[in-house]
DNA sequence: CACCACACCCAAAGCGCTTTGGGTTGGCGA
DNA sequence: TCGCCAACCCAAAGCGCTTTGGGTGTGGTG
């Protein structure tokens, strides 16, 4: 079925019918009813491939996820951030294209994209230090979102949290505990976040005149793996930590691992802090907070960042969006005074 | 730059430019690479929407996740399914259209894909016990390929693991290692693979003249958090279990933490076997297979179904496509004799 | 009564591509 | 020389919708 028939069957022309769905004013109410009654009858809807044609509009975003072979990392996160900004997309009459593309080949997809008009934005995740994505993207003029910043923050849009501030003040938390052996484990060093988070825990050190320790300080994808591993040798290792800070839950999870084979007691013999990204299936509050962590949910930065994304492309010529998000932190069982030595 | 416009600058109709881009043989090679030389010049790209229309065809496949408010579940194996499939459809020049469905509209959202043309076929994931979507499916006359199988499994395409072998050999491992007090945390009774487990698990019993024990038995959606909260109640509770199978390796993690807790150590104190769906970021074999383990990578999953959901779109007549897929028993540091009572 | 505004409705022109159903040319065999 | 067949190329007709630019009839106004 079909606009043509659906308006052959009603003795009105295409334009009316068109009209009366897509709610313009110039048609009787009366009008209105008859036609979306048949088209219900008819179970009718628009063939979408010829009205995205006819509007020039793909109501589409796209998220491209690229596919580096090991840095897997976005996986989990990735994964609750579309949900979140999925239920947007769904209430404001978005679809969302999932690109996955191997690494290297970022920018052609773009491109692609961008020439083939499939959508009306695009959502960048997880930038790089120096991440061509952002230029390539202002240079084809086509909206987007960046989750997380880069560079020179000024000229576009974007929502990130305070990582800086948010590691500082975990950092801040060991330090009043007593420790000084704090070991971080963070996300792989060409992301920005990872170098704002590392920052953070640099500055909290200084201020109280420590040097981060090198033997300390690991970065990989976040993998319960890496946490594992990294963990597992920092306690075998000299100068063994006596406090963990994670960029993420999962790091944690592995750090807990790595202690538990140990016989070392979270919380009484270790120390552990992470942030924690509230994902759904790793929900930190069960039984009472198990890390103590920084926390942001990453669902609702998906939302949030949906819904400034469909501003964007309604609006084009806006002003840039910028959201930055403070962290909470939450006191779990996994930290306790540093024991002497 | 259109296709007109393109065909103006090259001097050449629409027609010819069109088929030198798709390969047509009916135009010279000599035009051929004029046009291929000027479209890459132009940096043209064929409207994807336009294209669409005039072929009739979407070039994209559906993935509809049904968000039930708390079965998170679907979550962190959705995204490594996805993955996979992804890689797939990049390949074959496929988008991926991603659905976030509020649960109960799953009806309507499949109702509205069919009419409006928007995808030339959907994935089926998670498949309930009965689930309306086979049939609505096969009624709405759309190509699909269910992951996972359920109800009478001979009329439709799917790809499944042999459950049902997986549990049964799984429990028959604890069984031969002495253990009688076994507990089940699987995932939510709705899901078909969830009662094939199950059924998996109590036939080695029976094999052996067992009977599962009521108390030891779990069902939920598969968080770290349930697999916490059941095994911590468990074994604070009557009856013990000296084993746990757990459907899913983030059941596991939960179940790890609350031994911890309990000073329990995995492989001697308590053993502990899960499904390992081989999720990226939680890989079993680091430092070693940490947990014994049934495996099957939900990626490599997600690509075959990828790939069989295609050749379903190309010729939608064939008969149904049906795949099971074994699984690997891998044995870790997590099992272990029955302790002594 | 003439005029205008308004409410309703319509025919037809796109949107940018693919594809049908020819045309035109040049070469070759008869 | 003619006829015919490839090899190339083209004009134009869709694909199914939205939207422009009117048309028609009714009621209110001066």
């Amino acid at each position: 079925m079909n606009l043509k028939e659906l308006a052959a069957t009603l003795n009105l022309s295409q334009t009316t019918v068109s009209r009366a769905l897509n709610g313009y004013p110039e048609v009787r109410e009366e009008t209105r009813a008859r036609v979306l009654a048949a088209a219900k009858a008819a179970n009718y809807a628009p063939n979408s491939r010829a009205r995205r044609l006819a509007t020039g509009r793909a109501m589409t975003i796209g998220h491209v996820i690229p596919l580096t072979g090991r840095a897997e990392m976005v996986n989990p996160i990735f994964a609750d951030f579309l949900i979140g900004a999925g239920e947007v997309y769904a209430r404001e009459g978005y679809d969302l294209l999932l690109s996955m593309v191997t690494d290297g080949d970022s920018e052609a997809a773009f491109r692609q994209i961008a020439a083939n008009g499939s959508v009306d934005g695009v959502m960048v995740q997880a930038p790089q230090i120096t991440d061509p994505r952002i230029g390539l993207l202002q240079e084809l003029d086509l909206p987007f979102l960046v989750h997380g910043r880069t560079g020179d923050a000024r000229g576009y849009s974007w929502l990130d949290i305070a990582n800086i501030r948010a590691f500082r003040r975990a950092t801040d938390f060991l330090l009043d505990l007593g420790h000084r052996r704090i070991a971080l484990l963070n996300g792989q060093e060409g992301f920005d976040f990872a170098q704002r988070r590392r920052r953070g825990f640099e500055e909290a050190l200084a201020a109280r005149g420590l040097c981060p320790l090198p033997h300390l300080m690991a970065n990989d994808a976040m993998t319960e793996g890496f946490g594992y591993l990294s963990a597992a040798a920092m306690l075998d290792g000299p100068e063994p930590p006596t406090a963990f800070l994670a960029s993420s839950v999962i790091i944690a999870i592995g750090i807990r691992r790595a202690c538990g084979e140990r016989g070392l007691r979270m919380g009484r013999d270790i120390s552990v802090i992470c942030h924690d990204d509230e994902l759904s299936y790793l929900n930190n509050d069960v039984g009472g907070p198990a890390f103590t962590a920084t926390r942001s949910s990453i669902r609702a930065a998906g939302r949030r960042c949906a819904e400034i994304l469909i501003d964007l492309i309604r609006d084009p010529d806006q002003p840039p969006v910028q959201e930055l998000w403070e962290t909470d932190l939450t006191v779990g069982r996994s930290t306790g005074p540093c024991p002497a030595a």
